[in-house]
DNA sequence: TTCGTTTTATGAAAATTTTTAAAAAATTGT
DNA sequence: ACAATTTTTTAAAAATTTTCATAAAACGAA
């Protein structure tokens, strides 16, 4: 494909079916050759004719739009204990979103030949025939390096990269990606047209990630372990973070922090419904104190105060720094909607220089649960029609 | 000047003097069309022949490279009592550099007219003639906005932009930039061909700021506010920083924290040769504490150490946020170099994420004080030939 | 309804760019 | 020193793209 063809193409991914003077004016190209391209991506079935549409006077174009049968782009979002598979159209529109597939996930070549087998019996399942997948996004928690396709996490295998396994039990081109970009990825591309150029996407779960747009791309870094926002040394606390240091954000605001709240206060005598779990099997889980703020017990609701409260400062920090129009909220934790926004909005309006966080809307995720999945889908057609 | 121009000028900068053959195969463009615009660019001046130079076998090619003396351009980094000014040539070569001419700043029409005078007179008295001044880049500290040209800062003018008065006084092209981030970007450009894709400037100086190198380019954010690091909320003391706020980084990691440390030491008892001045003067500057360093007291270099373990905390931050390849130090605390970068250095290994921050060197600023006016230039360079 | 205006679509001429082939210039090996 | 090899440079042919002129289609006003 060449690099006119892919201009047309993603023209028609951010803008949406378009008329051959919008291709010649927006990607400088003459008419009689915008139409000659066109015509062949017609041709290749990659574009179709979406009919004429009115404008304010004048001789009313045809346009020419994504062909949502191109093909199919799988996403599969990998957690602990189970996978999440959504399957887009050539459009990046959703066409299944299949939750919760329960795996056991070994490190040995069976544990990976029965996923790759869940996964296609999935896609079929879904009506969709394997052929038509033109490419499978796989995202995980932890540094994932995309270009090398290595997780650091999971699957640690010495020699041979975990893209090149999925990709030869699959036979289609595989992705790797980190969970928190594929989320922001999922998000930004599901904003509209009026998509802002540098945006920030929270994953408030297990763990805090981070991921960023900016000036209109997904940022990496220099070995694609950019947004470890979690790691970042920034409290008075004494607790030890997963990572071994002390004083990451991470211990403050995140599930394992909520949970952790949660069992101290529990300890020091407060009462809630939470506690009659915690008596009974001496733990709770995240889900738990999750499920409370939905059911609004009161200790659980303010638990997420306190959360959104330390996130709030490092996302103020953020703000100075990145000097962004967007950050969305997303991941596990996004429960009990203002429980949790109002002391994320009320520290950055504290904390962040005014002149910038003017600037800055702050949302929830619309995708939720799919985010990641969905993201990885349009990860997978970006990185095959080469648009990053 | 059409795309394929700046593209073989853009390389030029980047890789200095390039055969026909590379242009060819770097742009993408056939070797008759290249030729046809290099010789174009030469006979318009831009472009000169730079000899024939040797290979590995096979012919040897002539290259063309930028012609120093196809136009000049200035750089003004304006401090709060006085300023510097740079000039280098097409190639980006500094040429002069003239330090500290003192000036009185006054919010009205006559300052700014002595000041373009006086920068005009500083240019044709280095023997370069005003009409080969093909452009005027000037920084200022504090927020700025180098799209629309204004100050939030200094020369606070209701209507109309700061950019539009200079650029009629001194009748050329002219950019206003954050003083950080002009420092970003004359040290990006300084380094040499082997740059790092993603870099952070750290300017570290009566207050606390940064510019950033992201996937290759200076990254602004929204509205020209990014890189306020020095208020990042993340130290626990009660200082109330410049900006209004507690917490700021810069309450603990800049030259106002660094006389701050000073003098409270100074008033628990501590004695140094800063003392002599506190006692006569009631007061210490942040030039005195640097000298004292220079002179080797040991208050000054431990006050130092302070400012190095707290800002390695911030940066150990960033590595994690950003995952940077180059980290580079400036600003007037650039002294006392092991002072200053070991307990950098020790905080950064400490409080970042390992996997990540091997990938990161740290290293102080080669252009010291002319950083500014150097990046100012270049800077005005870039926005003419539209190579940002 | 008709005419003028605006915008899209089409096709031939003109301009530009790439491809192809061959010549020129330099290095390496014998 | 000379042939073989490699790479740059030049020139003409082929392909592509743009420009320009014109036709077609739609809207709005008289």
């Amino acid at each position: 494909m060449t690099e006119e063809q892919r201009g047309i193409i993603r023209l028609c991914i951010r803008k949406g079916a378009c008329s051959i003077a919008d291709f010649s004016k927006e990607l400088n190209i003459s008419v009689p050759t915008a139409t000659k391209i066109v015509f062949q991506l017609i041709e290749d079935g990659y574009l179709q004719d979406c009919g004429k549409v009115g404008t304010s006077g004048g001789r009313r174009p045809s346009t020419y739009g994504l062909n949502p049968e191109a093909g199919y782009f799988v996403g599969v979002d990998i957690a602990r204990q189970h996978f999440h598979i959504a399957i887009s159209d050539f459009k990046g529109e959703l066409k299944f979103y299949i939750q919760d597939i329960a795996f056991v996930l070994e490190a040995n070549a069976d544990s990976f030949r029965s996923m790759c087998r869940k996964i296609m019996d999935s896609v079929t399942g879904s009506g969709i025939s394997w052929d038509k997948v033109l490419g499978v996004g796989i995202s995980l928690t932890g540094r994932v390096n995309p270009e090398k396709g290595f997780s650091l996490s999971y699957f640690v295998s010495d020699d041979i990269p975990l893209k090149d396994i999925f990709q030869r039990e699959l036979d289609t081109a595989v992705t790797i990606e980190n969970d928190s970009r594929a989320m922001t990825y999922g998000e930004y591309m599901s904003q509209g047209s009026d998509t802002d150029q540098d945006m920030l996407f929270i994953n408030l779960s297990w763990g805090l990630g981070m991921g960023m747009i900016l000036d209109g791309h997904l940022y990496y870094g220099k070995s694609g372990f950019s947004g470890e926002i979690g790691h970042f040394p920034m409290l008075d606390n004494d607790i030890i973070c997963r990572c071994g240091k002390i004083g990451c954000l991470e211990t403050g605001a995140s599930g394992s922090a909520l949970t952790r709240w949660i069992k101290g206060r529990l300890k020091e005598g407060r009462r809630s419904p939470l506690w009659k779990i915690y008596d009974e099997t001496g733990d709770i889980s995240l889900q738990n104190v999750l499920d409370a703020v939905e059911n609004e017990d009161v200790l659980a609701i303010e638990g997420i105060g306190e959360i959104g409260a330390t996130l709030g400062r490092g996302i103020a920090g953020l703000i100075n720094v990145f000097n962004p129009g967007l950050v969305v909220i997303g991941g596990r934790l996004i429960v009990g909607r203002d429980y949790l926004m109002l002391p994320i909005r009320t520290a950055v309006n504290k904390l962040s220089l005014s002149k910038v966080s003017t600037d800055t809307k702050i949302r929830f995720s619309r995708l939720g649960r799919s985010a990641a999945a969905i993201g990885d889908c349009l990860l997978s057609r970006a990185k095959l029609l080469d648009l990053l």
